[in-house]
RNA sequence: GCGCCCGUAGCUCAGUAGGAUCAGAGCAUGGGAUUUCUAAUCCCAGGGUCGCAGGUUCGAGUCCUGCCGGGCGCGCCA
């Protein structure tokens, strides 16, 4: 049993004799029942009687009651309690194979290394290395990948700015060149290189030298940040382009035109044909170019599938990217487009541009604000819509922060623990009591961190949401009930709260894992 | 102009394939709760014609169309 909703949903699709038709079960609105579907309305001339009667006979449903024509149902306390609880000790909550064993390659953040990482590369980081910690837990192979764009005009318009603030370091005239970069960082750069035994004036060498350093730069940052990859791949690398290109030619995907060739992504869906080969510049073929080479790459290394995290300015990359991976007779290829992160200041957006120098560092984010915070905060919308960081409320985070809702349940959970002067039961103990209502919400709320894994494939945001809901319900029922209770309500009482209250930490410790985020045993 | 995203309470946002307490949460504001496992908690109260107008449906915050407002993108840059 994975969850109950989904064990719900399971049982009525067979019932329905239909595999794929998806059926909502959620918390039942009516006194005394605990999950309801609206199966009757999506579903039309069904048996009422018969389909009342088919639930019943299950043995975790005690009571069925069609109300308003949703399906109202009441679940057998203590048969739900023993099988959830097996299922969770002999740790089968492993085992919900969605992957098997499927090999998926990840692509996220990828920055220019052009420059230090911004506080917007957050968002993509987390989401990505949430993503991936979801993914595994399904049993999927997954492979977390930055790319490196460590060609093209972007490169050499950075060489172009640090050998002008070379110029400047020593003492002579100097010129940021139009679509530069203008931010101080090279400038201070620029010194330390001029001082250091690398020193060169040779364009290639210094090329190498921004390169390695603004790399090693990211992955410091993301290492301090909390978030590392498998593998970093330089665009440089990609070195079968040419054959790629000869490939799509003979399939009749290339043409030229005015000298310049296109690929023809308008016959996949694209607005337009993009210039894979070009007429001038500095670099013979574009970037987009080495992204089809890339995609090929990725599948020939043996992934299955792709998925590609990108920013809300790369909306417009979606269906090229796309019409590549159908020319090139792939498919699945997943690619999310995350929302902007707007900076603001005073209630004042800043506009971030790593050209012009308008810049919030990651770096300086982590100075100020524990990278668990920030990570969680990054999650905690969803991926479509715009998230605010005000500088302002982030200096008051460390004080102020939904996470220690979060915290406080687990450092009570401990707290409990402490104070409990007898063995801990094992959660597979026989219990001999009944479940109130307060204790099975409480265990209900704990056992739906199953369904928000399942809808953190979509989103991540779905874990923090499901994180904050349980938090309330244990503050509910921790602020009106005892544990230990023993010599007010017996021993059986105590045991069983104690086995909720054990479980509640496991099933924390799960999530926590899935976020990278250490839970404090005392707060 | 075209494309993508957004428009829900004073503020920040949920509402994941249309459903019955879906009109919500947090923050902020006001009032209560600790001889009790940590009050970094809990409970109660005010406050919104879900941007506007049509449409589809037994039923729309949710789907469709148009409009208004905001963000982002639209390069032989990445």
């Amino acid at each position: 049993m994975y969850s109950l909703k989904e064990y719900l949903s399971n049982r009525l699709r067979s019932y329905l004799g239909k595999e794929n038709i998806f059926i909502d079960v959620s918390r039942s609105p009516i006194k005394g029942f605990d999950y309801s579907t609206n199966l009757l309305h999506v579903v039309k001339g069904l048996n009422e009687n018969e389909l009342v009667q088919y639930l019943r006979e299950d043995e975790i449903i005690d009571n069925v009651e069609i109300i308003n024509r949703f399906v109202n149902i009441r679940l057998n306390r203590k048969i739900v309690f023993r099988k959830i609880l097996d299922n969770f000790a002999s740790d089968e909550w492993r085992g919900y194979d969605l992957g098997k064993g499927k090999k998926v390659l990840i692509e996220f953040v990828s920055a220019n290394p052009t420059g230090p990482l911004n506080a917007v590369n957050g968002r993509s980081a987390t989401f990505g290395s949430v993503l991936s910690n979801v993914l595994k837990y399904f049993n999927y192979q997954v492979y977390k990948e930055y790319y490196v764009n460590d060609v093209g005009e972007q490169v050499e318009k950075l060489v172009d700015s640090f050998i002008e603030r070379l110029k400047q370091v020593r003492g002579q005239e100097y010129q940021i060149p139009e679509g530069g970069y203008h931010g101080e960082y090279l400038k201070d750069l620029a010194e330390k290189f001029l001082n250091s035994s690398n020193y060169t004036q040779e364009r290639e060498k210094i090329k190498q030298f921004l390169i390695s350093y603004f790399v090693e730069e990211h992955k410091n940052t993301l290492y301090n940040f909390g978030v590392v990859f498998d593998n970093w791949f330089k665009q440089s690398s990609l070195t079968s382009l040419e054959s790629t290109l000869k490939y799509l030619s003979e399939k009749g995907f290339l043409y030229e035109d005015d000298g310049a060739i296109y690929f023809t992504s308008t016959a996949f869906g694209d607005d337009k044909d993009r210039v894979v080969k070009k007429t001038r510049g500095r670099v013979d073929y574009t970037y987009f170019a080495y992204d089809i080479e890339y995609i090929k790459n990725k599948f020939e290394r043996g992934f299955d599938q792709i998925i590609t995290i990108l920013g809300p300015d790369h909306h417009g990359y979606v269906n090229r990217l796309m019409a590549a991976t159908k020319a090139l007779g792939y498919s699945d290829h997943k690619i999310i487009i995350l929302q902007i992160v707007n900076i603001l200041e005073k209630d004042r957006a800043l506009r971030m541009s790593k050209r012009k120098g308008v810049m919030v560092l990651l770096d300086e984010l982590i100075n100020k604000v524990k990278p668990e915070f920030l990570r969680y905060f990054f999650i905690s919308r969803l991926k479509d819509s715009p998230l605010d960081l005000d500088l302002e409320l982030i200096n008051r985070m460390t004080l102020d922060n939904p996470l220690y809702y979060i915290f406080y349940v687990y450092a009570r959970i401990n707290g409990i623990i402490r104070n409990y002067s007898k063995t801990l039961p094992a959660l597979a103990s026989e219990v001999d009591s009944d479940i109130d209502d307060e204790e099975f919400g409480l265990f209900l709320s704990a056992q739906e961190f199953r369904d928000s894994v399942l809808s953190a494939i979509n989103d991540p945001y779905y874990l923090t949401l499901w994180a904050h809901n349980f938090a309330k319900s244990f503050h509910r029922f921790y602020n009106s009930n005892k544990v230990i209770c023993a010599d007010e309500l017996g021993i059986e009482k105590e045991k069983l709260r104690m086995i909720i209250i054990l479980f509640s930490k496991g099933v924390l410790e799960r999530w926590a894992e899935l976020l990278n985020i250490e839970l404090p045993e005392k707060m």
